[in-house]
This record gives C-alpha cells, sequence and structure tokens, in this order.
DNA sequence: TCTGGGGTCCTAGGACCC
DNA sequence: TCTGGGGTCCTAGGACCC
C-alpha cells in the first residue's frame, strides 16, 4: 500500500476516516490482460490489442512487456511494431472484455450502491462510512482488489476524499497498487505532481500553463484568478479546487447516454461519391442499430469525416421528429455530404452520430401528447411514448418497424454481417472482400429462397 | 511519430423571438 | 424606423477522456 507518505500499514482499521471516501478503481492494462488470462502461452510476453501492424490504425491496449518496449496506448500500430517487432497482436474478444468488467461492477457493487461506471475498465464508487458503508474505507478497498485478483487480472486503486484525488492516487501505483490519501492531506499529496497528473488537463492546457511558469498542481492552487480564467475559463474555480483536493463532483450513478456515433477510417481514402454514400449508408445502419438496442431515438444527426491531411469537419442537422431508423436519417446524411466534401477531396474517415434524444416531446406529453408539432402516432400509447422509441418509425407504417425489428432478431442471432440492405452489402464487398468470399455460405434468413436446405 | 473509435463538455456566432 | 438586450436553439469546432 502506497499512501500519501505516512506508513499506515497495519494500522487502517484503527484510525479513523472522517468525512467523504471516494475510491477509483482502474483495471491495468485490461484488454492485453484479458488475452493474457484467455492465452496462458502469452503470459510473460508483450501483447498489443487493437491496430494491425501494417494497416492504418494505433494501438488500443499493451501488456506490460510490451510497454517495456516504449509501446503505449494510441501508438500508431506501424510505430509500435517497430517498437517491438516480436509482439503478439490481436484484434480483441470485446464481447469478453464486457462479460469481465461487469463482473468487476458486480464485486464493487457489493460493496456499495453507489457506483460510477466511467469506462469499461474504470470506475468510482462511494464508500464513505455512512448508511450504505460500515467498514473502514482501506479495509473494502483492499477486499475489492483480492476479489478481482480471483478473476485472474489485477486493478489499481485510488482511495481519498473526493474523486479527483481518488482518480490522481490510481495513477500512482500501477499495476496493482492501492494508493490512499488520508482526508486532510490531499494539499500535500497533489502539490508536487506536475499538470498532467489531474483530470481535464489535456496537452493544450499544459502547455498555456507551462508558458504561464505554472508547472505543478501545487501552483495551480495558489496561481492567480485571472491566470486559472485565461487557462481554464468558467471551470477556473473548479480547476483550482481539484488541486486543492477539495471535494468536487459527487459520484452519480446511472448516466444516461447523450449520443450514439460510429466512424470508420478506411484503408485506403474514399475519393468517390459513391464510396462516401455507402459508408454513410453503412455507418446509419448501425448507428441505428445501436439506437433500438438502447431504446432511445434523437433529434439531431450528424456527419464528420476525416480529410487526408487529418483536418475534421462536421455538419449536423436537427430533425421535426426523433429517428431511430437509419432509413429515415439516411437520407439527410447524404444531403450533408456536400457542405463537406467536394470531388478531389480525399476522406480518410466517416463518423455518423445521432444525439438529442429527448427534447420537447416529452414536455409537451405532459399535455397530453396532442401538440401540433407531433407526427401522427404519437401520444400515450404505453409506458415508453414519453421516450420517443419507435415514433419516427410510425410515419411508415407498421410493417415497415416489423421488418426493421425483424432485422435486429436476426442480427442478435446471427451477427452483424448476416444482413443487409443492399447499399450496406454492396459497400462491404468493396471495402474488405471478406463479404464476397462468404457469399457461397451466405444464407438470407429473412428471404425462404435463399434459405438452405438446413432446415 | 504520423495519428482509431467511442464519448462528454465548452465556446462562440447567428437566427429568431419577445 | 432603426434600435437594446435577454433567452433559446442550432451549428461548427475543439479540448479532453478512456
Amino acid at each position: 500500500m502506497q499512501t500519501d507518505g505516512t506508513d499506515y500499514a497495519g494500522i487502517e482499521g484503527i484510525l479513523p476516516w472522517d468525512g467523504p471516501a471516494i475510491l477509483l478503481l482502474d483495471l491495468d492494462a485490461f484488454f492485453a490482460s484479458v488475452e493474457q488470462l484467455d492465452h496462458p502461452e502469452w503470459r510473460g510476453k508483450p501483447v498489443i490489442v487493437g491496430g494491425d501492424r501494417e494497416r492504418r490504425g494505433v494501438v488500443s491496449t499493451c501488456s506490460y512487456e510490451a510497454r517495456a518496449f516504449g509501446v503505449r496506448s494510441a501508438m500508431p500500430s506501424v510505430r509500435a511494431a517497430r517498437l517491438c517487432p516480436d509482439a503478439i497482436w490481436t484484434p480483441g474478444n470485446f464481447p469478453r472484455y464486457i462479460s469481465l468488467s461487469q463482473k468487476v461492477m458486480r464485486i464493487m457493487q457489493d460493496v456499495s450502491p453507489r457506483l460510477q461506471q466511467v469506462s469499461i475498465d474504470e470506475a468510482f464508487l462511494d464508500i464513505s462510512p455512512g448508511r450504505f458503508v460500515g467498514e473502514h474505507p482501506v479495509v473494502l478497498a483492499n477486499r475489492i482488489r483480492e476479489r478481482v485478483a480471483q478473476l485472474g487480472i489485477t486493478c489499481s486503486i485510488g482511495l481519498g476524499v473526493s474523486k479527483s484525488v481518488a482518480k490522481v492516487a490510481s495513477d500512482r501505483d500501477k499495476p496493482n497498487g492501492l494508493t490512499v490519501v488520508f482526508p486532510g492531506r490531499e494539499a500535500d499529496f497533489l502539490a508536487p505532481l506536475p499538470v498532467r497528473a489531474m483530470s481535464g488537463v489535456g496537452r493544450q492546457a499544459e502547455k498555456r500553463l507551462n508558458g504561464l511558469g505554472i508547472y505543478t498542481l501545487g501552483e495551480i492552487a495558489s496561481a492567480d484568478e485571472h491566470i486559472l480564467n485565461q487557462v481554464f475559463g468558467k471551470n477556473a474555480a473548479m480547476m483550482r479546487n481539484r488541486c486543492l483536493g477539495v471535494n468536487d463532483s459527487p459520484v452519480v450513478t446511472d448516466e444516461e447516454v447523450k449520443s450514439v456515433s460510429n466512424e470508420m477510417t478506411f484503408s485506403s481514402d474514399l475519393t468517390e461519391r459513391i464510396e462516401i454514400e455507402q459508408s454513410v449508408s453503412m455507418l446509419a445502419a448501425k448507428v441505428a442499430r445501436r439506437l433500438r438496442h438502447k431504446e432511445v431515438a434523437g433529434y439531431t444527426v450528424g456527419l464528420k469525416v476525416r480529410y487526408a491531411d487529418l483536418g475534421t469537419a462536421h455538419a449536423q442537422k436537427t430533425l421535426d421528429a426523433p429517428v431511430d431508423d437509419e432509413s429515415e436519417f439516411a437520407p439527410v446524411l447524404l444531403g450533408l455530404i456536400d457542405q463537406l466534401w467536394q470531388p478531389g477531396i480525399h476522406l480518410r474517415l466517416v463518423g455518423v452520430s445521432v444525439s438529442s434524444f429527448s427534447r420537447r416531446v416529452e414536455q409537451l406529453d405532459i399535455f397530453g401528447g396532442q401538440g401540433a408539432a407531433l407526427p401522427p402516432g404519437k401520444g400515450r400509447d404505453g409506458p415508453t411514448s414519453g421516450r420517443t422509441r419507435g415514433q419516427a418509425g410510425t410515419r411508415r407504417g407498421k410493417g415497415h418497424r416489423a421488418l426493421v425489428e425483424a432485422t435486429d432478431r436476426v442480427k442478435d442471432r446471427f451477427g452483424e454481417a448476416a444482413v443487409g440492405y443492399g447499399r450496406e452489402l454492396r459497400f462491404r464487398e468493396r471495402d474488405t472482400g471478406t463479404i464476397a468470399q462468404k457469399k457461397d455460405d451466405y444464407r438470407d434468413p429473412l428471404d425462404p429462397a435463399s434459405r438452405g436446405g438446413d432446415d
């Protein structure tokens, strides 16, 4: 156990903990650790998850053995391959990661219900002594660490009086570390650390702070107000408080999703309008399917592109009704292409998003759902009427909606590649070449004529 | 070194309304 | 007739996080 400098080992049950106790758990090199757990022959060796050593892409996660060669997350795959030529590369197994992540989250929830999952491998837990929690925070942190270890992976934990202290603490001792900052010791713990150690200080802010002669969190804490305003804008006071270690935002459970997006970088740039339209249609179908899975629909659709020079641009449009069906919003996206692209321009990435999941519909629904602006079919048709699910599709009638839902079910059972509308399928043939190869055993489960004789 | 993919939040200008 | 100011929505871009 690392602490703020005092040797607290062995006295955790004796020294009382005054005030809030927030824990941050971070799974060590999570994806790579799971791969080493599942492939014993990879243990002790450099493993890289993500990317592809020959193609455009970056490292998602790498094992500690690979880090010894200088490989890091977000590093271009080509560079990682040069630094560590003998690494084992794997594309990753996301269903497996999700399942293991859920087990970790359940372990944490056994300790306290006040869990805030930040990402697949990271979560805050409020273990303040009181209503839900009786035991000493350090005892609980150690118990969580032991139970996670029983799953075959390790985690690093930071414990302190606030989320930002816990977060910074969790980074101090990796992997498999526990760093405790006892109440009252926050300022001393944070002061000597470089500005980048604080969450919310990225490359740009670091550069500006350094330019103003500020290098440590302690210097942020004591900087002039106008200096901090210059760098952090309206967040200036919050950042100073974070650097002092005083309480910041609470642990928030059940945060709702605000947007859903998918994007794709192509192995070679897109130059033709038809290719761009096909990619937009394919991404729209993916986003729509995720929206339906989450049972949300959004008013705003967005198109994003990245040019050959890596500059990006966006265009968006807000619709009159929320959408979760690509046949409703893909045409809008196709119309946005002209704002971002002209013949002769090379695109290396295309992205599609849907956001603004709830707005005036709910407000109008409070008064009976009879607003003139609402398309037919909206109103009090059940507990989900306020959530916008299925509303966009009603304009096309029940038959279309039924087809969409049947298609979703087929994809749930047979995978994403099993079904595709014309455009989407042609695009995949062209981009990957894999669908074409698989054509021999391709069966459209919705079309009896193409069904095999195996049932 | 030549940069993925999924997100959240903030800023700032313009349109529009009162 | 040419004007203030506040509020909200929409849009585009960018910083930051994992």
